[in-house]
DNA sequence: ATGTGC
């Protein structure tokens, strides 16, 4: 399958179309990078280009895996008045995001890297199946939630609403009909509202390490030498849940609208369609429900700081971004202006400078991008580009790839050697049980700064600054 | 990712 791709630059490849395509697919990725791709994942990227309606190239970031149905890492574009959406086009944790604070601390202030980290490990829930602490929600809260996002979390005490307008979609997409949840979904969604969750999420400290334009960091409030905080998680258990409940509900639509399907797991309904806009909902209560999350978080990440330091710590959110979520946009496709429905699997949202969804404070300069690394690695801050618009519909990498399965990493890595290893090169790891470091260990990812480098050259978002990790806690 | 899976 790789030999059949073809070269049209040096980070693009390109699968040409066959059989049911509608499209060519494109890897946007270095021959490095390439020869880490599987065929299955390859596969995937041609599969998603026989969906009706898909504009373009069925397209796939330079950290691209594979994942269920779509690839992750994935993005494609569908005509709103002919194309279809799908669940797999989105993924199970709806809205797993990344955002960051800017603190008014420098690097040398973080004295006592364990005391803080076991600070912020007691006031934010976190683990598999964790379950909010601090708070009782009432339905009528959570269904608040689900409609208002970050909005509702601030009413309700958690942060200011300064943090709303630094987050994508100002932490809130428009839900028409919240009766669209499932009892099990607000059953989940209930208990773990705040929550960190496990796997790949996690809360770090970290300090900037390198700034690679000064302009923009300025603009983003950023220089070298000062700390940061970043939280990678999502929708919980709810999003999981809306998303197994319209798998169901496509799989049939998908049979009624006669969708020929090269793989199941990509059920899809035209978005037109009720099951379409059903599923689109739902989509958005869930991403409400995973801002609100962040929101919660990011509080609590206030107390800690403020306890461990005995004073009020000023920590102003940079930005929040989401990196699983399908969005009504309006794109030029060959010189026409068109309303498309951007699935972004494993993609982060790369708008340019000017664009009216970016933030008033950040217009000038375009969007911020963050870019989490694997456990003990560098995190990236970067900016959209126009060069993203043209190529990827606004879109580039989200993060570090996975290389090794989770089954693979334990047998390989002890989590307690791990740690030790980190601990040497003066970085803290707490965790609720230590095969979840053996799970998330470096050697098990992508390079992050690899990644990274490919859409910077390419153009489809440009390098702002390098955040090194201080000390991380993992679900 | 997930009231984890082989």
């Amino acid at each position: 399958m790789k030999k059949e791709l073809k070269r049209v630059d040096q980070f693009i490849h390109e699968i040409e179309p066959e059989g049911d395509m509608r499209v060519p697919g494109r890897i946007f990725v270095s021959q490095k990078l390439l020869d880490l791709v599987e065929d299955e994942t390859i596969k995937q990227v041609a599969n998603v280009a026989t969906l009706p309606g898909i504009q373009k190239y069925s397209m796939a970031m330079p950290d691209v895996h594979y994942g269920y149905g779509f690839p992750i890492g994935g993005v494609a574009a569908f005509d709103v008045k002919t194309g279809v959406i799908s669940p797999g086009g989105v993924g199970f944790d709806i809205n797993c995001g990344v955002r960051v604070m800017r603190t008014e601390l420098e690097s040398a202030d973080i004295t006592d890297p364990k005391r803080l980290i076991e600070e912020l490990f007691r006031d934010v829930p976190s683990g598999v199946g964790s379950e909010s602490e601090h708070v009782r929600l009432t339905e009528k809260d959570l269904m608040e939630a689900f409609e208002y996002g970050a909005e509702w979390a601030v009413e309700n005490g958690y942060g200011v609403e300064e943090d709303v307008r630094h987050c994508e979609e100002e932490g809130h997409i428009e839900v028409q009909d919240l009766s669209l949840i499932s009892q099990r979904a607000r059953k989940r969604g209930i208990k773990q509202l705040g929550t960190l969750g496990s796997g790949n999420h996690f809360l770090e400290v970290q300090y900037i390490d390198e700034i690679f334009d000064e302009e923009v960091a300025k603009a983003f409030g950023l220089h070298r030498g000062q700390v940061t905080v970043m939280v990678h998680c999502g929708s919980r258990g709810a999003g999981h849940q809306i998303c197994t409940d319209y798998l169901k509900v496509m799989e049939k639509a998908s049979k009624k609208y006669k969708i020929k399907l090269p793989d199941p797991q990509l059920v899809a309904a035209p978005i037109e369609s009720e099951e379409g806009r059903a599923y689109l909902d739902a989509m958005s209560a869930a991403a409400n429900y995973a801002w609100a999350n962040r929101q919660m978080i990011t509080h609590w990440v206030r107390d800690a700081f403020a306890t461990v330091y005995k004073r009020e710590i000023e920590m102003d959110l940079i930005y929040d971004v989401c990196h699983n979520i399908a969005k009504i946009e309006e794109h030029d496709v060959d010189g026409k202006r068109m309303k498309v429905c951007v699935h972004r699997k494993g993609a982060t949202r790369a708008f340019p400078p000017d664009h009216p969804d970016v933030p008033a404070a950040y217009r000038s300069v375009g969007q911020p991008i963050l870019i989490p690394g694997s456990m003990g690695t560098a995190s990236f801050i970067l900016v959209g580009t126009q060069r993203a618009m043209e190529l990827t519909f606004g879109s580039t990498c989200h993060g570090a790839g996975r290389l090794m399965s989770r089954h693979g990493a334990k047998k390989r890595f002890r989590g307690s050697d791990i740690r030790k290893d980190l601990e040497r090169h003066g970085i803290i790891v707490k965790a609720t049980r230590d095969s979840v470091i053996s799970e998330e260990a470096p050697e098990v990812y992508k390079e992050s700064s690899e990644v990274v480098n490919i859409v910077d050259k390419l153009g489809i978002a440009r390098k702002v600054a390098r955040l090194m990790p201080i000390a991380v806690a993992k679900g």
